[in-house]
DNA sequence: GCAGGCGGTTCGGTCATTGAACTAGCATCG
DNA sequence: CGATGCTAGTTCAATGACCGAACCGCCTGC
């Protein structure tokens, strides 16, 4: 992984997975990058990353192949799509922990249907898991912590993977 | 999170998931209690997590409410049970690394359907998504890189959640 | 009593992360 | 042209998490 080196005597897709995602702040700017985020400046500023940490996150999942690099920005590629359903699964667990500590939650609207997605990604309406373009978010609840132009613009509906500013 | 301290300045259900969980060894020891390992000292014959990280997991983790210690053993609780979609897609997501670098991959059948879930988590055969106590893990392909009596018996199939040895 | 297994802690060394300062490329403007 | 500013990325000392091995205390069986 990322961190430290690696689960070589693992004999396991998770490990595998997590060699790649499983370090403290891959995930993060694999959420970003799903939510529209792709110039470094942006993920430097929502995220809090040392510069250095971010360039080399960057460089592992554009070797990867989740990222592609288009001039100064980064795009995500159908490489990272069978990673959403894990990303999507970790922010419905921790849910609870978000809205006990008074923060916003995310929806995920089926954007053929217009209803909301289930817990699991399914949509109620037509019963199908939308892949990641398919899907609008939303925050609900919560104050919003952040005042920058990328994490309002964040707050607002938008679909998955559209460049955002 | 368990690793440096946390992400305080985000607005978002999956940094405090991550808080929790985003560390280098705790997926891992979560992905061999949901398995059925147990015991201390097994987690750290297979893991080859250091004695003191693992102490230290653990504790977060009975903390969390994800785990209850039993006496010499540790039990995963219904608050964790969330947390095995993010697993499951997470094996989903490193599954074509794990059979490139000729490991096994594993299946997850539903007890009362005998038929294996798809990538997703549902069973083909009832069309829901069977719970994790409701699961059968087995591994196909690989050679098994472990002989210790414990990752033997991982390796055949067996109930999610039942303590193994 | 005592040997051995078990869960857990302690401790020094190592390595990734951190945050701030710095470099380099590119575009704009006067 | 030269100055200015923005962006992506690197360097570097200090911090802190991780690592591995040795050690400790508890319980059990002989």
């Amino acid at each position: 992984m990322p961190l430290g080196q690696g689960y070589p005597q693992q004999d396991c897709a998770i490990a595998r997975a997590l060699e790649l995602v499983g370090d403290r702040w891959t995930l993060l700017v694999l959420r970003d990058c799903f939510f529209g985020v792709h110039r470094f400046a942006d993920l430097v500023a929502r995220l809090d990353v040392p510069r250095a940490v971010l360039s080399d996150r960057l460089a592992r999942l554009v070797e990867a192949g989740l990222l592609v690099p288009d001039g100064r920005s980064y795009r995500v590629t159908e490489a990272a799509h069978p990673l959403w359903p894990a990303l999507r699964s970790l922010a419905a667990f921790g849910e609870s922990a978000q809205a006990a500590a008074g923060g916003s939650v995310r929806r995920f609207a089926h954007v053929t249907c217009g209803t909301d997605t289930t817990a699991d990604g399914r949509c109620p309406t037509c019963g199908t898991v939308p892949p990641p373009p398919d899907l609008v978010v939303r925050a609900v609840g919560g104050r919003g912590r952040r005042d920058d132009p990328v994490s309002v613009a964040l707050r607002a509906p938008h679909r998955l993977l559209t460049p955002l500013p």
